[in-house]
DNA sequence: TGCACTCTTGACACCGGTGTCAAAGCGGAG
DNA sequence: CTCCGCTTTGACACCGGTGTCAAGAGTGCA
């Protein structure tokens, strides 16, 4: 036959196909395809030996034509809007480390929180890329409508940081509230009894949550939440000027500002800067996110750390197990819990 | 709830598929097939029916189906390392853009630049994932055992800012020297004539072209070049800070302070601030990129723009070039042009 | 011994396209 | 009128896997 061509030179040959291993194996090409795909009708025996063989020729089944054959998909969107460019790295990240090893490739789509034909846009994606699940980031992930079509349309789907609750296999979240109340409990343990609040867009569901915690610490210890002493930005650096010119640029002034993103508290910093408000001494200024911004100042700042890669890795392997699982995901943690780090931009007060 | 929803939803036709359009046209799988392929042995009349009937199924070849067949393949990879993730975003959008309507998808592949085995798990990767071809990002590109390998093999790749030159048809680079000058004849139209310089690891071809740029700007004017007003740094924030205070830290120190990047700049502005020294009254700082960093201080960085997305752009486009047409690539444009931004980090000195 | 049933395995068609090669259509030359 | 060569089209196998279904082997029970 062919055969002694392909022998002979075999050290140096092509990619292995899945007839190659059946070949050697004296199998038949599905009953490898069976132990490639860990069906339970294989005999212990029979495994060990199509495994072997798959190792000795180092063969990795294509996932293109896996996935034409079977209409399963080893490709993952990430579909994100452009918010934040490290934040988007850090899920990134995470959700390659997910991958390893699992066949599964990422691909990346950005998209526009605001364009109405998104959800049109998105399915386009899914169907002519043949996606087999999408990982939604903040703000598109709050899109219920867009949600609820993809239910609908079995595509498999999991939303970071969402708007509203979905079901826990479909969401993973991370515990933004509670890192709120850390912040604020440390700002309280070192002296402050003013505290000033730059929150975000009040239809951010993540906003209100670390507002919420605010407000619970605050409460817990007794101090008043002055209503000049909450103003909203946008998590964007030049709405945090403005907000801290709001609450820096009066008589009585608070001793400390708790921004609910890094790069607002950066713009309090400015404003702090500009007002001739020495930062820690005069006043301590908090972030949230621990973004890459955080230490590239000075003071640097004292913030919250959002375990942002671990998320995209929770996300992926939710969506992994939605995919392999045929959606009855086994229950997996969906919340990620947040940690102080503190800096230089907070100290003491008298 | 959600259930009607779904009835009024458009109407359930699935993805069509090549048969369906030869069906309706009246001719061939293959024919549908050549209109497809843009192959020139069709009759225009033929073209213009199929492409008719294609319009109206508004249907689009199925990539995976495609690739099996043709051992083509309709996936981009990226690979990079992390030096900064705003790059790298920046980057992606671009080549996204350009991908736009091709039916090419980007896959994400970090790598680290220091593994010895990088180039076998890179071309593992295309192996498995049966990608098309590469774009490499600094600072893999500038590995060039990589690139041999990758030619060797017929992999095609496109090299982003690589150390050495290769083949026009391979790169993109940004013209560094010419925006070093830029910003070096600005520094000394304001009246600066003693100016530190920070730069890069001298193994970076970039960071060379930076301070050549610099000097070249300096000797047009006569201006002495002191060697311990040149100081290298590593391009990051921490760096910055150290090179900041060994050019700042003494009797006579410049009166400005330019860095080949804005993180570095930025640690120039802590190591000033910690000095006492005012920036930009008593010290002009100026940066490189224009990266995300520099109006997030204040004040905020004058420094260079780098049209960073649309070299991404152009890097997509060449390895497009490559893939269709079997490499004899036309000849693209390879250099984009930097631009001087003016903010508040400097000012004009007496 | 015969029968029903479970456990393994393989033959074969098929996923949605493309490559190969042959055939049909057509105009011009011999 | 026939033959040639070019253009245009189609039949069919094939890319590398998976789904379906049926066959062979082994087991327990009547």
């Amino acid at each position: 036959m062919i055969d002694d061509m392909a022998d002979t030179s075999a050290s140096t040959s092509k990619k292995p196909t899945i007839n190659d291993v059946a070949r050697i194996s004296g199998l038949s090409k599905k009953t490898v395809s069976r132990v490639l795909n860990n069906s339970p009708q294989v005999a212990e025996q029979t495994r060990q030996k199509v495994a072997a063989v798959i190792r000795q020729l180092n063969f990795a089944p294509d996932p293109q034509a896996r996935s034409l054959a079977s209409k399963r998909s080893f490709l993952l969107g990430l579909v994100y809007d452009n918010p934040n460019a490290l934040y988007i790295s850090d899920i990134q990240r995470g959700i390659l480390r997910a991958c390893q090893g699992t066949g599964y490739e990422l691909i990346m789509h950005p998209g526009e929180f605001g364009n109405r034909q998104l959800i049109d846009e998105i399915e386009g994606f899914v169907s002519r890329a043949r996606i087999g699940g999408l990982i939604l980031l903040s703000p598109i992930s709050q899109r219920n409508l867009l949600a609820q079509r993809l239910k609908k349309d079995g595509i498999p789907y999991v939303r970071i940081s969402p708007g509203k609750i979905d079901s826990q296999a479909r969401i993973v979240v991370s515990n933004d509230r509670r890192g709120a109340e850390l912040m604020t409990e440390y700002l309280v343990s070192i002296g402050h009894r003013t505290i000033g609040f730059i929150t975000g867009p009040a239809s951010n569901l993540s906003a209100r949550e670390k507002l919420d915690g605010f407000r619970n610490i605050m409460k817990t210890h007794r101090l008043p939440i002055r209503k000049s002493l909450v103003v909203e930005g946008e998590n964007t650096f030049e709405s945090g000027v403005l907000a801290g010119k709001r609450l820096l640029d009066r008589k009585s002034r608070p001793s400390a500002v708790f921004a609910s993103n890094d790069a607002m508290a950066l713009g309090v910093l400015k404003s702090a800067t500009i007002l001739g408000i020495r930062v820690p001494e005069d006043l301590s200024v908090a972030g949230f996110d621990d973004s890459a911004l955080a230490t590239v100042t000075w003071p640097d700042l004292t913030t919250v750390r959002q375990p942002v890669e671990q998320m995209g890795e929770m996300a992926a392997r939710k969506l992994l197990a939605q995919l392999n699982n045929g959606g009855a995901a086994t229950e997996l943690p969906s919340a990620t819990e947040p940690e102080l780090v503190v800096r230089h931009s907070t100290m003491k007060h008298a």
